[in-house]
DNA sequence: ATTTTGTGAAACCATTCGGTTTCTTATATT
DNA sequence: AATATAAGAAACCGAATGGTTTCACAAAAT
């Protein structure tokens, strides 16, 4: 059975909170309380943040008493990932032209020092 | 002069209308209208569409008489892709763990049986 | 037993998003 | 000159987004 999710990981980190969050939980794990200090918008909108990422399944959250511990997954993001590298040819290609480009502007042909 | 933009990268590709026109587009260049036909979506929306990647350089447009020629640049992925890195960390460390499990189980050391 | 704390849920709101249809204008084609 | 084509612009629409405030409730602390 596959359960699948509601939530699509690029939208998820289309927004610059959540990619904070991400950020933050990845290198602590926190309660949502303490989570919500850090941010200057309310608890309840972080809860509604932290909802969104649990269901792509960016973050986990585990139950401990009355607090809800959370914590980042970001192996999640192997999908974006995936999906950058596809391109990742065309940036390169360019690093390689420049390279080239600077290559030939300090190798005078004839001598060829290092 | 730092020509800023509007649009955030990460918001661009959120929507999926968009990464299919960033996947089309760095094959090959193609007008506007052209693009419009291979989506079943109107001709306005994809002309939007096109608009939102052309505002965070994901697309560049030239105009050639009365046709406007649209070419991917998925160069601006590389911010995407350098986010995503700083994570990536964490499933090829996952991958390891697998890893070493797997091979825990092939590899019975001793006389420990299971 | 009472109070405090951590959190979800609900109702609400303004803005943005993704789409549409209609109109207009400029360039090609005939 | 008349027509067809490519594409932006504007007006509109419903749904989703990101936020708020208020309320409810269980768990912990006093």
């Amino acid at each position: 059975m596959v359960t699948y999710l509601r939530r699509d990981v690029f939208q998820a980190i289309a927004d610059p909170t959540r990619r904070q969050l991400i950020h933050l939980l990845s290198q602590q794990e926190l309660n949502l309380n303490t989570v919500a200090e850090r941010f200057s918008i309310s608890r309840p909108a972080i809860s509604k943040h932290i909802r969104i990422l649990k269901e792509c399944g960016l973050v986990s959250i585990r139950q401990e008493g009355r607090e809800r511990i959370c914590r980042a997954k970001p192996e999640k993001l192997q999908e974006v990932s995936e999906w950058v590298t596809q391109y990742k040819a065309f940036w390169e290609q360019s690093f390689n032209k420049l390279d080239n480009y600077l290559n030939t502007l300090q190798e005078p042909k004839t001598t060829h020092e290092k």
